[in-house]
DNA sequence: GAGTGGTCTAGACCACAGA
DNA sequence: CTGTGGTCTAGACCACTCG
């Protein structure tokens, strides 16, 4: 029976944040105390807090502290419901449905403007490189914790001087208001990575690099199968699941 | 100018790997080496090597050594198209199709036994905690390079003394076999989540706990809505992109 | 047994948040 | 300013892999 480790100090305070032996958003003890509470140093208190923010279960800001992570039930996005009309109009949204479902408040700031889109947006919109596209960046929160960073870019043949190029979108969102200028999407693609985040991603997020993101490259079609739409929703691992069903043709 | 820190180490090292300066699958220098290069000292190389795991450039096996990571460019998988029944039945099954599109040679190893299931996967079933179903247990490879566990459970009353307690399933996999079994499975849901791998995925997939596993549990319904099989995929998220399509309905 | 990374100690300085 | 975590040094012992 040898001293514990950092994994079995991880697993002592895993269980007690379980149990729900500090308040959730509460601060966690400080590193010193918990050093001096198992009788080590601050550097292998250290290596137990990467485990625990790598689970999610705290999440720790320079010079503020380590905080138990407020939202122990993820947030579930349900990506095929989340685009039928039905589910647009109601609550304002998809997201504001789903963060509502778990009994939060959701928020939403947008931001409309010009740029030019990453390199793979481009591609995939078939736009030259270096040529600005019209940019609608969102940043979700939920209860005030942010939660979601989604910009979603469109071709500016479509979108300049439009109601998509205003920050008012009116019910049914995005894809209603491009139906209504004859741009109706009949296909969707989403295609999933994970990654650590990026400085800018971290900051905003409040996240630590021992995190991860999921990076969703949505993509709306048209009829004539013009890709018309793509928002790249970044997305702290910890705080989402995400879902997906669908029907199985049976003659294929 | 100071010092360069772990993270300036880190872009360095990354630079040099993605220029190709070490062979895939090939030793990195150890970590005294580095330290000596960099004039510090392995605890800061341990960190800038964290870094680069987390990134899914390295990986890192005790005693052995570092090595750059073999597998460059990320598998595939289309959850939707995977399941038609075309797709099945080329190149003896999805997993097969998707990694000789990237050139590199698939294998995987069955094992069939009978089980308890995890709670979750019991729930979704509908059976009762503790009572045993027919498990199948893949495990998966690409060019020898572990890259998926994928248990796969069926309740007994479906699967009992059928072909599916045999390890020979033949063309088009279980979803075909359990159609001819009376089971056709009409829709799929799946559910996708992150998190750390566990002590026994880490030693299998050859992972550190730096790195992070999908879990997408994936679930096959009837007709008549019942579920009749759980498929719960583990896979590391630096080895895979996941993709999905989908038709909107215009009506809903 | 030699060489690898895993982990730990003891101590230090720094960056940052908040009163 | 005080207290927080971020990072680093210098050194040590251990667990594991492989020849």
């Amino acid at each position: 029976m040898g001293k514990p480790s950092y994994r079995d100090i991880a697993a002592i305070l895993r269980r007690e944040i379980e149990a729900g032996d500090y308040e959730r958003g509460s601060l966690f003890p400080p590193e010193p105390v918990l050093a001096e509470r198992f009788g080590t140093t601050r550097a292998t208190i250290n290596n137990v807090l990467r485990v625990l923010r790598a689970e999610g279960l705290v999440s720790t800001q320079q010079g503020r502290g380590t905080t138990v992570t407020a939202m122990t039930p993820r947030i579930n996005r349900d990506a095929i419901s989340r685009y039928r009309k039905n589910s647009r109009e109601r609550a304002r949204g998809a997201f504001d449905y789903e963060v509502r479902k778990l009994g939060m408040e959701p928020r939403s700031d947008l931001t409309v403007g010009r740029a030019v889109p990453p390199a793979d947006v481009a591609a995939i919109l078939n736009v030259e490189p270096g040529q600005e596209v019209v940019v609608r960046s969102r940043r979700m929160y939920a209860d005030d914790v942010p939660v979601q960073i989604a910009p979603s870019y469109i071709p500016l043949d479509i979108a300049a001087g439009t109601v998509l190029e205003q920050s008012d979108q009116g019910p049914g969102g995005m894809v209603s208001r491009m139906a209504d200028l004859g741009y109706r999407q009949v296909r969707m693609s989403e295609r999933i990575t994970v990654r650590p985040p990026d400085e800018e991603e971290a900051n905003f997020l409040q996240m630590s690099t021992d995190q991860r993101v999921y990076v969703i490259t949505h993509v709306g079609y048209t009829a004539d199968d013009r890709p018309v739409e793509v928002c790249v929703h970044v997305m702290p691992t910890h705080y989402w699941t995400l879902d997906y069903s669908w029907e199985v043709d049976p003659a294929e």
